[in-house]
DNA sequence: TGTAATCTATGACAGTTGTCATATACTGCC
DNA sequence: GGCAGTATATGACAACTGTCATAGATTACA
């Protein structure tokens, strides 16, 4: 019983120490554990780093002290949570998924910009695959 | 020790839950069973739901059988997941997340003007904040 | 009404996660 | 080389999760 967990996605927690190492590129425990806050104990912060790379998702270096890094980028990551999202939560609608995105946050002409863009490319898609 | 988990977000395994009973509605243990595909034993989703209820994120009616419905909506955990995403992974860039939802995607003429609409809007936001 | 079918409560066990203590190993410096 | 300080390995425990078996309660129908 109890199967192995296979489609899981990134728990808070983890999401937290990658956004360290996203952050700060790459750490001793020491380190990370200062970048945390350091509230939690050394061993601890040792634990979660070292369960991370049984996992993949954290890189540890083979000099003393080990250094640990991100192994998944923010895109990864990013992609992956935003496609469960689309089937799991939004059915597949995009609109309010960019609506929560978009809604109530300050954005700069810059990026205004660039959004008109990518809405612009995606218009092109489309109309280009209707016309087939 | 083993503090209690604060700030977690839902697993996957609980918005698989969610996304069944946001789709059909409410259901009796046997009838989520099987618009879970089957595989799960019966007591396996008794479980399951009744660990839901217990955290307040899945509703139970008293009839019998019992029925249970969402206790969170999908805009809910859109919201909640979405700016924990922005937060610890995209460091707050709205763009490559709305990048990642329209690119290479079938959108709908009219979803295309719905996104077209939001850019507008949050463009007047974003001069009116200006001005001040 | 009594029995089969169904539902509910409860217990169990293994794997995961958050937390850390302890013991062992290694480094740097006197 | 030896000791202090730092790093690493390991073990532990409680809560949570995935999985289900079993027993007791309830309902439906012959």
């Amino acid at each position: 019983m109890a199967k192995k967990r296979q489609s899981t996605r990134l728990l808070a927690s983890e999401l937290e120490i990658l956004d360290m190492l996203w952050r700060t590129g790459d750490v001793t425990i020491a380190e990370a554990r200062a970048a945390l806050g350091g509230d939690a104990g050394y061993t601890t912060v040792q634990t979660r780093l070292n369960r991370m790379v049984a996992k993949g998702i954290v890189r540890r270096s083979r000099a003393t002290p080990a250094r640990y890094s991100a192994g998944v980028t923010s895109d990864d990551v990013t992609g992956r949570d935003l496609d469960l999202l689309l089937e799991r939560v939004s059915r597949g609608r995009v609109v309010p998924l960019v609506a929560h995105l978009v809604k109530d946050r300050d954005l700069s002409s810059s990026e205004i910009e660039e959004l008109k863009r990518l809405i612009r490319e995606a218009e092109k898609e489309s109309r280009s695959s209707e016309r087939k």
